[in-house]
DNA sequence: GTTTAGCACTCGTCGCGTTCGAGTGCTAAC
DNA sequence: GTTAGCACTCGAACGCGACGAGTGCTAAAC
């Protein structure tokens, strides 16, 4: 794309970005590309337009970026995504110390959408990207076990599972305690196939127990898609918007959003590596063809584990969430790997 | 308050609640009083606004219900609250069995906004509350222990505690939690007083070891009302609502929902006993004065440890709010104390 | 004394036509 | 290839009148 094409493309977005309204080729000659005449840019804003880049709500308004127009900003003409030093120092103090790894990715998100001013976006890994640390059958009452699962970098899994003679088994719930996570301690849900967890269930007294023990770890070492967490926080920062006055179809939207099944299928969305932006139809859910979403990968060290991010509407501030999405995806990642930090 | 006051405003409210419409005479008088005019029905109408229980949005347009109207409605005129039997069946299904009492609450408040298209509240009970079945020091790694306190219905609570040499320790912790399993199973919070606390200190061997898994521990135990964890779930329900067609008003009131402070202020306004319902104002949150919450303590027996609940519109149908959050109430502490169920 | 018919009055909503202006595409000149 | 000029489009804003729901008051009826 020749020069001047991209400095008006650049010029719409950045524009309409922080206004929402339309913009017009005057307006894109005074504030942008002062040499130039107001119908010059008309002409290549046609051009822009035919080749998908732009489109017009209606005959006697400015352009507003397509999709298409957003993806070759993303890509090409957005300014290098950074955040204000104090910005990024405030995030790392409001993420601060939490007392256990879901408390730390809930107020991650939070720290994300509050900063932003968009919603945000957590996936807690599950169980089968992390490794286990430890497992523990505990006695709960005469019914009663609850089965802990305790994996990498601190998060938990519990499991509440009916049995019998609970509490007279303390000792054998404790046996099975250690020879489970003596087992299993370093393993990912990968390495876990059938053979081992047989293997395993051998070492078990009773077939009884194989049952009532190892079913349910197997269920949740396995979880499916289905395991999988998803939370959302900063919804009302999307009525900031101008796209969302419109009640009846935000509330499709948000509707949507509420489903965690939803924001599952969002979060998968992303690439595995860096962060990610998918903007608009590019989007497979059609209640949410009119916003964007911008992911990155967090986990321990550089073992992505976990996906957070930011979504809002398709006019949103890529550099600034694209900074500040990586930004907390890093922060996140270094904390889990050093954990709960002090206090 | 004599009878046909008390049938006009019935009138009023059971309209207003399911039109949103402000009603007149003559719709009074044709729909639920017919054998009186609407002239008799403008007069008691003139009467029922000067005492309060009715207001008037503007001179040419009917009456619509004021907060001290609906407290009249709630407590005295409005029909016996009763859920279809088979909501009430499809209620439980959804609630089903849960993998964890964490699960639980959030499904419980899931499925009452669902059935109900309102917002739903839940408090989680603070361990406070609770009686502690287990706990128990996980190493996670060389650096960080797990502190996992299982308590009544299987709630579990954790906190990640720094620890330098962990893994070395595992029998140390091993033996800990032995100790203090067997010390405070079955206490709850307001038993431990210092007292008993610092006796336990007494039987662990060092110094050390008393800061490091003592006072967190105490902490976990004592945790004020900070401690105290409010989901929101079904925001989106509000939105279906015509008082919340107006997004800047709207934003204000989710802006503020949002905040977990104000959902556990909120919550904690009810009733110990049984169902309360706070109206419009009675309300101390001031961005929630248009909003009415119904309320109903759940726990596992008799024993109140939570709260779980409703919000909308004081224009909200509070016959089946209160029969939905009861029916949930008694669901949800019934199952808590059966615990998981099958499956 | 209570109820009701009649009536003048209020006031918000809706539909309609007009104006205004931002922005465009096209043409012709530079 | 660029630009000035111009006719044209079309949405937003505004004003205006008609409409109608609903009221309060008064006076008559019960």
């Amino acid at each position: 794309m020749e020069d001047r094409k991209r400095r008006i493309l650049q010029a719409i977005v950045d524009d309409y970005v922080h206004t929402a309204e339309p913009v017009g080729s005057r307006t894109v000659a005074r504030k942008y590309l002062p040499g130039v005449s107001p119908a010059t840019i008309r002409n290549e804003m046609a051009d822009l337009e035919e080749q998908g880049y732009l489109e017009q709500p209606h005959v006697s308004a400015g352009r507003i970026p397509a999709d298409r127009g957003y993806r070759f900003y993303v890509d090409e003409l957005m300014p290098r995504p950074e955040l204000p030093l104090e910005v990024q120092q405030e995030m790392r103090r409001e993420l601060g110390s939490a007392p256990d790894p879901d408390q730390l990715i809930y107020r991650a998100g939070r720290t994300l959408s509050r900063r932003t001013r968009y919603a945000s976006l957590v996936l807690k890994p599950s169980l089968r990207r992390l490794t286990v640390r430890h497992v523990r059958f505990t006695p709960v009452d005469r019914a009663h076990v609850l089965l802990v699962v305790v994996a990498d970098a601190g998060f938990v899994y519990n499991r509440l599972l009916q049995w019998s003679d609970a509490t007279e088994q303390a000792d054998v719930l404790e046996r099975l305690s250690g020879v489970l996570t003596r087992a299993l301690a370093g393993a990912t849900a990968r390495d876990l196939d059938r053979t081992l967890l047989e293997q395993l269930g051998d070492e078990l007294p009773t077939r009884r127990l194989r049952e009532l023990a190892l079913t349910p770890l197997m269920e949740l070492l396995g979880q499916g898609q289905e395991g999988e967490q998803a939370y959302l926080d900063g919804m009302p920062f999307l009525l900031e918007q101008p796209e969302f006055r419109d009640v009846e179809r935000t509330r499709q939207v948000l509707d949507r959003l509420q489903e965690p099944q939803t924001l599952v299928e969002v979060m998968m969305g992303g690439d595995v590596g860096d962060v990610s932006v998918v903007i608009g139809r590019e989007q497979p859910v059609s209640e949410l063809q009119r916003c964007s979403v911008v992911l990155a990968p967090y986990g321990p060290g550089d073992r992505p584990v976990g996906v957070i991010g930011l979504i809002g509407p398709t006019r949103m501030d890529y550099r600034l969430t694209v900074a500040a999405v990586r930004a907390m995806a890093e922060m996140l990642s270094e904390t889990l790997e050093r954990l709960p930090g002090d206090n």
